[in-house]
DNA sequence: CGACTTCGTAAACCCCCTTTCCTAACCCCT
DNA sequence: AGGGGTTAGGAAAGGGGGTTTACGAAGTCG
């Protein structure tokens, strides 16, 4: 609420770091251009980022006749980041360059039974230490671990306050984690993960205001507003999933009826396909990826009745994101995690028309709907991200206590 | 989307009035208390103030055995603000003074065929005129002219991009306006208006976000999201009325079926009774305003037709604001405009129950439900509040031309 | 009437960004 | 090879903002 001089100088931070991952290598030239930032100011921000070797100069580039233009790129081993995606039934974990390439990646899967925190806290603390085994990097490298869980967190104090699928209440996480795990860390919630994911590196770089519609097993939103993330009051903003598509619909797990997440969820997908064709050879029954991985393959085959799934799943989604389009008139909706990611285009066509046919004409032409433009897994990204963002800070923190006691201000006297 | 320092001193300055004007008469020391800004900002603020007449001292105030507090006020005859809301079959406009006081009224009546611009534009300036000579203001003491328009607006341009009621594209009100109005002119839409009028002034103030929703014919939502009004990428958002509530239910008049305007809205409402009692002698089939005044009349004797309609009307809301609540987490959300305050605290213990069963419970634990505590029309004092900021606007950027060709900087050499 | 208290302004300082000035580094042309 | 011409980038000055500190102003109390 309280803005500070401070927060301009983060943010601009933050944005000439993403310029430099996005056009490495660049010039200050082409940063002040891309920001909109005075020469001196992109100079001043791009040293910073020189002494903490989060990037590096490599080499010059013509000037139309002149001096030539110094070029900087990121210095991909300068650091390692490592990003945390628990989820249900797995724990997936990589590790990142400062350039955020994937060096490394592990995964736990977790059985039903498993649900203590500390049994969680183990699976991740393994994985993260394999990745670093298997990356070869030393521990001094790493600057940090994001950390994404489900449900209702409090990333100040990393306590996890609610998660739905364990059914935990207050655990606090962070605290326990750190007792595996050396590295700063920082926890969150995949929603905002993969919203970050999509602002620093994705479809959203550069918008002021986006959504990110998250489609896994659960469904959710991450909202980007006014160029930040948007995590309301509670820190429990994005709850998407739980809007009432249907009135005295399908029955959620939260209790009510009609969600949005029981049609468009995996196991709305599903749903759907058992609705239409119980039979359907396409249908796994107990395998959520599976499923959509067949219908992904029966869509690209024009199988008549996955494309029926994906059309009705694409309607069911496209009701709710007119009404986000109508409320929130964002620049762009970005689909997001693995069921968009598998379901692609035919699903991404179909959302296209449909909300066409719903939304208000003006909020609507000013609003783009894409698939994430990110390969890897999102939420790995975004969680990464929390880390490089938490990594930026505390070194500029210590940079601003240790640069201040000058070194011009005494001199003249003598 | 780009930032500034300057941002940070209007926000400040926007809410050291506030602060005043919800505090008057009110010490220096508590206004730094309550904006949590050192004294020595709030000092030159107030100075600000006093300097644009738009507060005065007005006495001390003992301090436990020191120096007396001086004592600041809002200057209410120091200037007055028009605000105008212009609606489907009326044009409301009021004047106020600097403590937004309602110092005189006027209203036009629009028939049905007076669709024209120019003939909206005529009953505004006669309204308008109106109000200026009955309070017997000097037109110099008239700091500007808000005006509510409904539909899209572009309040850069002044210009009326699209008014469905009658079929308005791209229509340059401000032009027309200010060839009858010699004021400075601001131009929004009603829901912007309410939810300024809340920031300022009512159940908004002084939180980072809330959501105002407005039940009058149409229904919509103003989004106050850190701390400002939300606006979009095309200026059109808030448009929450037309959010699908119900799959395939009623025709909407903006094509779609099933919107919340549909159900909610005063039209909606008398449909609602309509099914429920197609006799009933509470209806008036061509006057929306006598239908809902008299259900609001029926309801307090515990007429069970009124109870019921009312019950059904607050679940059709109520589902509405929970997806509301579940997606945005905000502090507040503020039912406002003609049909909430007539049918009052009924509805609202209606919809905080059935909010409570349909939202989750994190986010809902945070957020009231509350009802405008502002006591007139709320769109017309939005309306002025619009024009309060530009005149704080404009001012102030005259006073940073004129103040700088400084005076301490010329004299040393001297 | 002086000591104590509290208010409020003025000045100094820190942070942030931009503008301006100047030097560095390269090209080309003579 | 040695000057212009041109562009890059650093350093200093300047302007906006907020806070801290120092001090005069204006009361109360003993």
């Amino acid at each position: 609420m309280k803005r500070t001089s401070r927060d301009i100088r983060t943010a601009n931070r933050y944005e000439v770091l993403r310029q430099i991952i996005a056009r490495s290598p660049t010039s200050r030239q082409e940063l002040a251009a891309a920001t909109g930032l005075s020469l001196a100011t992109v100079a001043t921000l791009v040293g910073e980022l020189l002494d903490l070797r989060m990037i590096t100069e490599v080499g010059f580039e013509d000037s139309a006749g002149g001096r030539p233009r110094g070029l900087v790129a990121v210095n991909a081993s300068g650091g390692a980041l490592i990003g945390v995606d628990i989820a249900e039934t797995y724990v997936h974990v990589e590790l990142f360059d400062l350039a955020l390439n994937v060096l490394a990646r592990a995964e736990e899967d977790m059985r039903p039974g498993e649900s203590r925190p500390e049994q969680v806290v183990s699976h991740v603390a393994a994985a993260a230490g394999s990745v670093v085994a298997q990356a070869g990097v030393e521990g001094a490298r790493v600057l940090g671990v994001g950390v994404s869980v489900p449900g209702q967190v409090d990333r100040d104090t990393g306590v996890s306050e609610y998660a739905p699928n364990w059914d935990w209440h207050d655990v606090p996480l962070l605290d326990l984690l750190s007792e595996h795990i050396a590295y700063p860390l920082y926890l969150d919630n995949p929603l905002r993960a993969c919203a970050v994911a999509e602002l620093w590196f994705g479809a959203a770089r550069g918008r002021g205001d986006a959504v990110v519609v998250n489609l896994g097993t659960g469904v959710g939103a991450g909202l980007v507003l006014g160029g930040g993330l948007h995590r309301g009051v509670s820190n429990s903003a994005g709850e998407w999933g739980h809007t009432t598509l249907v009135l005295d619909g399908r029955l959620c797990h939260c209790g009510n009826h009609g969600c949005v997440e029981t049609y468009v969820g995996a196991p709305g997908i599903m749903q759907n396909l058992r609705e239409l064709s119980p039979q359907s050879a396409l249908l796994h029954p107990e395998d959520q990826t599976a499923t959509v991985d067949a219908l992904a393959r029966a869509v690209a085959v024009h199988d008549p009745v996955a494309v029926k799934v994906v059309r009705d799943t694409a309607r069911y989604l496209a009701a709710g994101i007119a009404d986000l389009v109508n409320l929130l008139n964002p620049e762009v909706v970005v689909l997001s995690s693995w069921v968009a990611a598998r379901l692609g285009e035919p699903l991404l066509n179909e959302v296209r028309e449909a909300v066409a046919r719903h939304a208000l004409r003006r909020p609507l032409a000013s609003t783009e709907i894409v698939l994430s433009p990110i390969p890897t897994d999102p939420v790995c990204l975004g969680a990464a991200t929390f880390a490089l963002e938490g990594a930026l800070q505390s070194v500029v923190q210590r940079n601003g206590q240790r640069a201040t006691p000058a070194r011009s201000r005494t001199a003249p006297p003598a």
